[in-house]
DNA sequence: TTACATGCAAAATGTTTGCAAAATC
DNA sequence: GATTTTGCAAACATTTTGCATGTAA
């Protein structure tokens, strides 16, 4: 299927960006990103492509409760941390018990599809301080 | 403490509406069912009231990606799950393992404070449908 | 009187949309 | 030449802010 993905130079000057952040930038991060490179994309156009590529499953949006979504470069299952502090967010790997989802399924009638759990803490660079 | 709180008739009313609500309610449902009870407050008042609220820990702002916050008068520790069909939000009570937190702890190094847990599926109404 | 609350409008934020021009197949 | 993509600006929705007015200890 990946051979039908459509990378124009903007779509892969976005994802690159994404993917060489280390911390999950926000649209307004990318595109800041992208004018220290020497592009220069129109906000229409940058919204374009992270959508593209989140429909392309290139990417996957994350939407954290700030405001602004984030996007990350990584598509294997898993969730994210973000400091209190700084603000940065990192990924977790260790999965969710799967009976733990069983049981909700039980206790609220719903067919559970997905999940998302956004924790909250403090960084190990923001605990030296 | 909470003979602290100041609950002013628009604060008052502005819980009552997410009290009865059975439905997690976004500020624009919130004064829309206010105008129904012949209540008009400006956006202002309620965005004032509703910060109001969740900081005298009365109510729980939700962040579920959405866009709009919505509102929870429940403020027992508990999670969220939402109807990927109707979108409405019931509450979810089976709490999650402590031990992966731990596992979390570890993984990330960081301090973990607090998780928040969106779960998606199909709620019973719209299964049978 | 002093502090806090309200109403209103304007501003800020993040995102989406419409459309003409440009690029691609 | 048809389809898709881009760039830009305007529109949009939600939330925040500033300030004058009003209310309560």
């Amino acid at each position: 299927m990946d051979s039908k993905v459509n990378l124009t130079p903007q779509r892969k000057a976005i994802y690159d960006v994404i993917c060489e952040s280390n911390n999950h930038p926000t649209a307004a991060e990318i595109i800041e990103n992208l004018k220290e490179n020497g592009f220069r994309f129109a906000y229409g156009t940058v919204y374009n492509s992270l959508h593209y590529l989140t429909e392309a499953g290139l990417i996957h949006e994350l939407k954290l409760g700030e405001g602004s979504s984030r996007y990350d470069g990584n598509i294997d299952e898993h969730q994210h941390i973000q400091c209190e502090i700084c603000g940065r967010v990192d990924e977790v790997f260790t999965e969710i018990n799967g009976e733990w989802l069983e049981e909700i399924d039980k206790e609220t009638g719903y067919t559970v599809k997905s999940h998302q759990v956004i924790l909250k803490g403090v960084c190990p660079t923001c605990q030296n301080q």
